[in-house]
DNA sequence: AATTATTTTTAGATTAATCTAAATTACAGT
DNA sequence: ACTGTAATTTAGATTAATCTAAAAATAATT
């Protein structure tokens, strides 16, 4: 079982090291977590020993299987319940992570997936990053901007950046939800607005301000 | 600042005291929070510098005013989430304080006022206790037993005693939830049963064993 | 390749919260 | 008022997480 502090330690590496590939620094991680470098060394044999990340000295570390897998419990954790702040509190896409940095450390397996169905399992968080099942599976389709897309290419709405009232009423206004499918008809070079169908029925304009703030997978 | 262990000793005490009126022991205090009494013979020394309890050697502590604010502070918090944690993750009475326990120590006054609001501002919990308003000001009108009122008077139900499955169910079935509003028509001296009258619409006849079970708050 | 600079690790201290064991104080019953 | 028991406090250790300062290893530069 790992402390809080560990947990922390343990999800700074793993984003550091980008999901497990490159190797992390110990003063790079002493940045993240905003301790000193002595103290990062002192953890890391700590969880070396614990078996959730793999340590040579001077040569920096990486998350193990074991670690990955509770990094991913630490990050689904945090990802819904800014889920939770931002659709149900009215929390702005700006204001969760502080409050999110300390949800996260919950230790309640039932409290988690309740709130995952009572969120509607989502995919991805307010930021558009995706959510890690309870298995710890994660989507890995990157999101795109929706004004990235060429004309012809295809796929699903799945966050947006803009969280604000106005925002989502006018997304509201044009039928545009999060999972709606929408294929690009038209880019117009000039100011980057689109034409865009949505789930192949209506047929929309947006402009590059909107399709910038809508973020989308690729089919 | 109160540390999260703190939180817990302090909150501890407001309860033993019963709001604030008893002294309390060292060693129910330990038994309370399962530490030592010397952890505790410790720890009282910190709360008293810090100016939330006054403590005089040998004869047990009671809160300050201060003190008295922080430990209402946290229990509302706890109530809060308890509320959530019942009516939107369909979490049942007794499942939930482990989880309120953890979830009391987030620190938010933002989370917590807006959690309020999308709640419904609720005065009780889910076991009826009061909930504290963000000035810390608590509903302190006492909580009867039905059982007590005698004919004529009015009331409002604001908690069971028995939180068993059973006993629900039958409250279910009576047509009486925490809320609703009670009169008494009459008392049957034999027996201390009862004929109550529910929300000014339908008349029950309910045991004494139910009507001791029911705690009532008289308007 | 040698020297300097940077990064990382170790050594030794510190703080918060806890414990056991021993000392002290309060209380209760004769 | 005395004495034994119970409650409480102190003393000294322990654990987790941190720090500073110094030592060791690696990397960079001439």
């Amino acid at each position: 079982m790992l402390s809080l502090v560990e947990e922390n330690y343990l999800k700074a590496i793993y984003h550091l090291s980008e999901g497990g590939h490159l190797q992390v620094s110990t003063n790079a991680l002493a940045e993240a977590v905003h301790t000193k470098p002595a103290s990062v060394s002192d953890m890391i044999q700590k969880l070396d020993r614990k078996g959730v990340i793999s340590y040579t000295k001077y040569q920096g570390v990486k998350v193990t299987d074991e670690g990955k897998e509770a990094a991913l419990k630490v990050i689904r954790k945090h990802r819904l319940w800014e889920v939770f702040l931002v659709k149900h509190l009215n929390f702005n896409w700006d204001q969760v992570h502080e409050v999110a940095e300390q949800l996260e450390h919950i230790r309640s397996p039932l409290l988690i997936e309740r709130l995952d169905a009572f969120l509607g399992h989502p995919n991805v968080d307010p930021h558009g990053d995706p959510i890690p099942d309870a298995t710890g599976a994660i989507n890995t389709k990157p999101q795109k901007q929706l004004q990235q897309l060429s004309p012809g290419s295809e796929g699903v709405i799945r966050a947006v950046k803009d969280s604000s009232p106005e925002f989502l009423q006018h997304m509201d206004k044009l039928g545009a939800y999060l999972g709606a499918q929408i294929k690009v008809m038209d880019k117009v070079a000039f100011d980057s607005s689109m034409k865009i169908r949505i789930d192949r029925a209506t047929t929309i304009f947006i402009s590059k301000e909107v399709a910038q703030n809508i973020l989308v997978q690729e089919n």
